[in-house]
DNA sequence: TAGCTTATTGATACTTTGTATCAATAGCGA
DNA sequence: TCGCTATTGATACAAAGTATCAATAAGCTA
């Protein structure tokens, strides 16, 4: 699957810049999300934190996952695994594709997304402000080794 | 927000023909999320089914909502609500747009969004099986009265 | 670089949401 | 109407997430 690359450093000035202080705990959860070819839940994150850093505690995760989240570094995936997974952001790559045979994702153009919006926009009369879609199936590598 | 209505008898019918038994409890069930003009989650759909049947366990409506999710006659909300609530499900009208002011649902024509997989399914080279897309915003009476 | 201030952390307890168990109940066919 | 058995309700349990608070450590200041 093809990958896009997140650099941890951006994160780290993207939560300086926010205005909170920088830790050990924030390295390691964004290193962890951004390494990560799968979506992640909070305790996942949890668990593969602990291995170099065992002392990390649970809640400690589940606020970091909040304000990566509110930061929209990483977004919620709804879907198949239930809704408490998160994947990296990547700016203007906002269509979210889940492979249900190898779990991983892919970014889709969301140009035809945006399209599809206006189009809505026009028909309904709703002012449509916020937008949530993923695609599930099968990949490409997944489909060629079937 | 305009209204497409929803037949309680077909549910139930439906129902019958997955092989189960029809009860009382389905009844006043379906009854409740079939004239929902919002969202309901389980512990929601609980409350209001004690209010004419107040016997009602809360797992018996945890097991009804399953089963009435996996015959596809409610889905599931993926939004700002979180991701447990549920609206009943409209035969080819497929998207979901959810109004962040007064909470109701409204269905869009879903064929824009088939249109959509299409061209992201020929993009990608993946193979697209089910979708998700909510929209969110404020729907055309809330601009009025705003 | 040592000290101070205060945001962040880790541990724990707690709440909420959802699931498993099982005796009692009630559909539904005979 | 009877009897079989799926469904139900009550309870206990598990999982997921939040609140609290003393201890810790970032980062400023001198």
């Amino acid at each position: 699957m093809p990958g896009k690359t997140i650099n941890p450093e951006d994160w780290l000035t993207a939560l300086d810049k926010s205005g909170l202080r920088v830790t050990s705990v924030q390295e390691t959860l964004i290193d962890i999300f951004a390494h990560s070819e799968y979506p992640l839940s909070a305790e996942q994150a949890w668990e593969i934190a602990r291995q170099s850093r065992p002392k990390t505690g649970r809640a400690t995760v589940y606020r970091m996952v909040e304000k990566l989240e509110s930061l929209g570094l990483i977004r919620r995936v709804h879907g198949y695994q239930g809704c408490s997974h998160f994947v990296p952001t990547l700016p203007d790559l906002m269509m979210l594709f889940i492979c249900l045979s190898c779990g991983r994702a892919d970014y889709l153009d969301s140009q035809p997304l945006n399209d599809l919006i206006q189009q809505s926009e026009h028909i309904s009369g709703h002012h449509i402000t916020d937008s949530r879609l993923q695609l599930f199936g099968a990949c490409a590598d997944c489909q060629q080794n079937a």
